[in-house]
DNA sequence: TTTAATCCCTATTAATTTACTCGGTTATAA
DNA sequence: TTATAACCGAGTAAATTAATAGGGATTAAA
């Protein structure tokens, strides 16, 4: 039950994008520096985001990426969707097959559970807006803490 | 971003072990028949909730398994979190880093994003209680639709 | 006491998925 | 034309998952 690489370095990078977005077009070698990730690796992930239609790509010299529409119109959910596939806990096939016909009664019952931890999910991701982040890495950029050392809390066991 | 078998099948063994809860104790290879899972897999599932406080193992010939408490009180959040380890998408080493000073100010923002997932998925499964399953369980098995025959939907692609 | 049925524990392995790397091609600004 | 950067597809090492296998230990009934 945890997002990948693709889905956690691809949220950077876009956002990366988005904060930089003032620049023309910015290059995947620039992205995979700043957020420290390999160029080869970001050229998938930016592929993904490329067919999902999520940013447009600009060839040749002088060329990179741009976001292919507003901040404000690209939420975290479709960023998310477009890196891991779909955002369900279980496969899709598992959940639909039957409907009102199972043939185990209990794998009946239990895709009511998946399906409300997919809604709840689903919902939390497609209401964060890419530009709710952008104000967020701007304003955390611009002074605000940062000098504060504290440890890692101790996370459980 | 995919729940394991463990908590695929282990949810369905604890509803088997509750929908069946009058007789004395639940013998695993009966639940493993029953729900078509390895036996020895399933031991070491059951091994988890056990460890869990879940469920109780009775010993011996004519031994098997009960839950440790009410249905009513016994979370699916709980059964989940005993099997699959926490439901949260990124390591909790990963978010709680820092918490005010972050090296890479995107990195910092979509901890907020991972967070607000977390809740989503932890609040979804804790209000469902597996008192709700057994009841839902019955209901589906005493008639009540059972002879749709609708196909699988598409399901996207 | 014997036997059967069960829990309990650890190790090994096969398959799958993840997280990359690498080599080459195409397009475009300078 | 040349440098730059997107684009494309295959290949691979490491990690994880999903089991399998088997040897006790414990208890209850015959």
């Amino acid at each position: 039950m945890k997002l990948s690489t693709k889905g956690r370095y691809g949220l950077r990078a876009v956002l990366d994008l988005a904060v930089h977005a003032d620049e023309e077009a910015i290059a995947l070698s620039q992205i995979a520096e700043r957020q420290g990730i390999s160029m080869n690796y970001l050229e998938q992930l930016i592929a993904k985001l490329k067919k999902a239609g999520i940013v447009k790509g600009i060839r040749g010299a002088q060329g990179g990426y741009i976001l292919a529409a507003p901040a404000e119109e690209i939420s975290v959910g479709a960023i998310l969707r477009a890196l891991e596939g779909d955002l369900n806990p279980v496969d899709c096939s598992e959940v639909n097959q039957g409907d009102g016909m199972c043939s185990n009664s209990d794998s009946c019952v239990t895709k009511y559970v998946w399906k409300r931890i997919s809604d709840s999910i689903n919902d939390a991701v497609d209401t964060i807006k890419l530009s709710e982040l952008v104000a967020e890495s701007k304003r955390v950029q611009t002074g605000a803490g940062a000098t504060d050392t504290k440890v890692n809390k101790s996370c459980g066991k």
